[in-house]
DNA sequence: CCTACCGATCGGTAGG
DNA sequence: CCTACCGATCGGTAGG
């Protein structure tokens, strides 16, 4: 399987993409702005200036296409936060850096990250268990990082489930404005974020 | 007009609905977990023990249902706010109490606020406009209240639209999970919350 | 990648 | 509130 950074690498230096790419990202496109149920495979084929019928012999269905980004985006979310595991930093710096990488993988797919955040419900089982599950075990290494501040006295004594979903929630609605032709570049927003939240939940 | 206030005490005190009430209440909860565009007229009708035609003699579309969830949610949010507004505070209370009936609103109607907050795209023009601006105005008054306290150097220099954007993506999350028999009730949620994003912005 | 088409389902109406 | 039904649109297939 194509790993996400190197995907998300040859994007931006080549424009060619395969047509099944070229589905993938309009159909990201399309489900972020009229949503994956009030979005047709007409409406797709438009955009790519095809019929309908002609996008099958790409696709086997538009869940699949759903299903894709969802996963994608889940891979690449969890490549990020591995990266970060391995460095065995101190709670403040460890979530400082949780927040960065997620932010980065959300700045370089936008598109994606919206409809990963909003549309995986349309997803049907078993994919939906197994994002869920996914979904869980990333929010529990957040969690897990408030819990170690708040064992070692660096962190008050928060409610460390309430606080990481706070931090989560707080960091994934960037998606919703972010332009990278905006005047805050990523980094930017990533450190006045990481200063509000470390913040708010240092002794 | 029936107010919001006057509404929810309305259904905490009686369970006696109207027909037409009872479509808004469980096309609420059919919105939130399948999504508006998901959800057809007939599923509706199901969980109501009638036949989709039959909806009809109360409401004028689908789409009217939709207008007056949002809408109705949209002005218990501007009443909460202007209650506050009245009370001239400094900026730290002001944003404290600012924080709290936003919480409060979208506790008593959780279904209804996940249908605000996810399924306002799909209202046609000319609401959706009307629908962007008044949220837009709600939002201002968050920035407004981060400007004050930068300019009487009670909070950092912080972006104050960033910092505002980002306390309410915080509060409008609560809606996805608050449950009002959870371990925490909305007052203890809205404190720990308040304490954090002040502590995050505070001199 | 297209034309031609399918059965299913959609929001909504007529008439009682 | 129901039966009966409508035109439109949906995701998807057959066959080239």
């Amino acid at each position: 399987m194509i790993t996400i950074a190197r995907q998300g690498t040859f994007r931006i230096t080549m424009t060619k993409l395969t047509r099944k790419q070229q589905i993938d990202k309009q159909a990201a496109v399309l489900f972020k702005t009229k949503g994956y149920a009030a979005s047709s495979m007409r409406d797709l084929a438009q955009v790519l200036g095809i019929e309908a019928a002609s996008l099958y012999s790409h696709i086997k269905s538009k869940e699949e296409i759903l299903r894709r980004i969802c996963f994608r985006m889940a891979e690449a979310f969890f490549t990020a936060q591995k990266q970060i595991e391995s460095l065995h930093s101190e709670p403040k710096l460890q979530l400082k850096k949780a927040m960065a990488v997620h932010l980065k993988v959300i700045a370089g797919s936008v598109d994606e990250a919206a409809v990963f955040f909003h549309e995986w419900r349309h997803l049907s089982e078993p994919y939906l268990s197994e994002f869920l599950v996914m979904r869980t075990d990333y929010e529990r290494k957040f969690i897990a990082i408030l819990e170690q501040g708040i064992a070692t006295k660096v962190f008050r004594a928060v409610d460390a489930k309430l606080t990481a979903m706070t931090i989560l929630s707080a960091i994934n609605w960037v998606h919703r404005w972010y332009r990278s032709d905006g005047k805050l570049s990523i980094e930017q927003i990533s450190e006045q974020l990481a200063e509000m939240m470390i913040r708010g939940v240092k002794s």
